[in-house]
DNA sequence: TTCGTTACCGCAAATTACTGCAACAACGGT
DNA sequence: ACCGTTGTTGCAGTAATTTGCGGTAACGAA
């Protein structure tokens, strides 16, 4: 309900289609708060639209992607893919042992990316950035 | 030469075995200066022993990323490795688009690094970490 | 040097992500 | 309402990486 529309109208405009299987995933994804995978998509589209592909979900979220609709999180070795809400942005700390999410506030970027611009001429792609380690919780309990 | 030995007596120290496989890995990964992909690794691999799995070579690989003895820097969409050395660490960007690589002084992540740690009893994995986004050359030729 | 434990390897199959192609359908024009 | 163009889909195949399993070999103990 909330932000399709102009997630619709940037596809018609650059001459995409929109298809049932597109409304689909785009419905799946904007009716989580959260992250989810493209196997959960699949699995969801296929309650609505029962002949979809997993190939289409992932086209479609590529599609998704490069557009800006949504951004895309990796997660232990799978890909998560969440609304890119503009009012919203963040980040994600990743545990590498528990596969935990924690988002963060872009802010904490801004200072590195501005310096990596200048100096390198290197432009980050902050919308997608994924930054892995331990959490907390998992960092005390391994002592080694 | 150089390396090795540190890293065969922290196999051996913590209970893991010395194969030839993994002398073989070791060998290879160590006698580049830049970093090489698990693909490439396997065809040099076979020239001295030619019946290694591929699927030891990822296993090995991972071995010595949780070692600490090479790290992981993502090119594409594959894995390719190189040698942790102490004494020139550095990270990568990779460009998006042209998967030229830079590398980069972990001075510039030394603060954002601290804060998270700080803040959210976070601590990231900088030694894997890459960076993904544009390089200087195709993002200006890239005007749309 | 031999022996036993058990980590490791090779093989095959599974997972995750992506791509080529022919049939199909969205949608602007008629 | 129909047609034709052309972007999309479903299917099957490919690439990269991981995992399960039975046999094998590394290496400390005897």
């Amino acid at each position: 309900m909330t932000g399709h529309e102009t997630a619709i109208g940037r596809l018609r405009s650059q001459g995409y289609r929109i298809t049932p299987q597109r409304l689909s995933v785009l419905d799946i994804v904007a009716g989580r708060t959260g992250h989810i995978g493209a196997d959960e998509v699949w699995s969801l589209a296929k309650e609505q639209h029962p002949y979809v592909d997993l190939a289409t979900i992932y086209r479609t979220l590529q599609l998704l992607k490069r557009l800006g609709v949504v951004t895309e999180v990796v997660i232990g070795n799978k890909l998560h893919f969440e609304l890119a809400d503009q009012h919203n942005r963040h980040n994600h700390m990743v545990c590498s042992l528990c596969d935990t999410v924690q988002t963060l506030s872009p802010d904490y970027l801004n200072e590195f990316s501005e310096r990596l611009e200048q100096e390198f001429g290197f432009t980050p792609d902050l919308e997608n950035l994924t930054i892995g380690g331990k959490c907390a919780r998992c960092h005390s309990a391994a002592s080694e």
